[in-house]
DNA sequence: GTCGATGACTAACAGTTGTTAGTTAGACTA
DNA sequence: TAGTCTAACTAACAACTGTTAGTCATCGAC
């Protein structure tokens, strides 16, 4: 009686090293949970719970929730940066400035629709994350910025003036992110949204004459 | 039970009461912390304590907290749109169509950088609501909505298409709402960044013709 | 001067939170 | 076969959550 027959939970794959399919499995259901109810709305029994284990066993696994936090947004990070990077390279160097845009924009919006939920959950909890979880995201987080930073760089030129580029990158960046907020798969269409960014994005630039 | 009922006290429809000093203050108090941590991670004390109160004293006022976000957001609701509507009528009914925005633009931004920090407690808190706050809120929202469903529909003109007005109007609005996000008065103008989301929805609508 | 309403207080409730300590079954390794 | 490692378990902790019940001082109206 003092311990429940959990002899028969054997996931495990094989490519995988032993311990890592729970592991996964975790920080897979931490993203699905932290993206839908928030950082702060999300308990650990209740994520413990949606992974067949209790509580404390998570503890097993990571040191603590603000860990967890830290590993599953900072992959959120890393997922979108290298999606973003991927195609930007597939495009090959000589894509256009505004050609690059386009790519990016829609590997971001990719990235955060479609995909496995952690890029998700990095931009829709960050904000209410302990300070130590945020203060550990700085780097990873600046890392992708600057890829953004990049592109509207060439697209404006040399003769750009340094908060219009900002102003610029932040906006495109909130449009895509805000998406999070509405966006219903049944109803909507991502390639319509992101034309729809792009000939913002490429009006904003080209409209520079009437300065 | 000395203590008279309290039951049906009325969420204070008409002038300023009696005691209503303090219900003010705690909305204030409300919105600021909603505003900064969250609504999950505002608990009752914390706001009790902004005030110079106890927890227990403040189901004086209101019902219960999800009461309270009831009121805080809806407040945020009706603040923006209300300023916005005013500066349009102010503007007059001979101003454009791209007028029209470029001032709702600038509206909205003001409400949401500058104001009591209601309408900003309503956008960052919303989507982390519970259900039954979010459902009390749903006409207020929608009567906003509106506002800005028909400027871009006037600007976009008759023969517009559908989802792209409605991509259009969540673009620009996820870009402005995006601020709360990383504007820095300090560092950043509210003024420079509404022109540059106003080049970017004036340049996508004047670029239907290579489509 | 008493009365009732106002607007706060104290103290506690029941539930939940993140977290820790100690235990145990099974699987690998020597 | 014995020993160690892995990955889960149970049970509890202290702190905190929203909420309620009951008390009490103040103050204008009669």
């Amino acid at each position: 009686m003092t311990q429940p027959k959990i002899s028969d939970r054997q996931p495990t794959g094989g490519a995988e090293r032993r311990g890592s399919a729970s592991r996964r499995e975790i920080l897979d259901a931490a993203a699905r949970l932290f993206q839908k109810n928030g950082y702060g709305n999300t308990s650990l029994r209740e994520l413990a719970n949606e992974v067949g284990m209790k509580a404390g066993s998570l503890y097993y696994h990571f040191a603590s929730k603000e860990q967890l936090a830290i590993e599953v947004l900072g992959a959120g990070v890393k997922g979108v940066a290298q999606t973003v990077s991927a195609r930007l390279a597939e495009a090959g160097a000589d894509a256009s400035a505004s050609q690059r845009v386009s790519i990016a924009i829609r590997a971001h919006l990719d990235a955060i629709l479609n995909d496995s939920g952690y890029t998700s959950a990095h931009i829709r909890c960050f904000p209410y994350t302990p300070a130590a979880v945020q203060t550990q995201l700085r780097n990873v987080r600046r890392t992708y910025e600057d890829i953004w930073t990049g592109l509207i760089d060439d697209l404006l030129g040399p003769q750009r003036d340094e908060p219009d580029a900002r102003y610029l990158r932040l906006a495109v960046l909130g449009a895509l992110n805000w998406s999070l907020e509405w966006f219903d798969p049944a109803r909507d269409s991502a390639e319509g949204f992101a034309e729809m960014v792009e000939r913002m994005i490429l009006g904003a630039t080209r409209s520079d004459e009437h300065h």
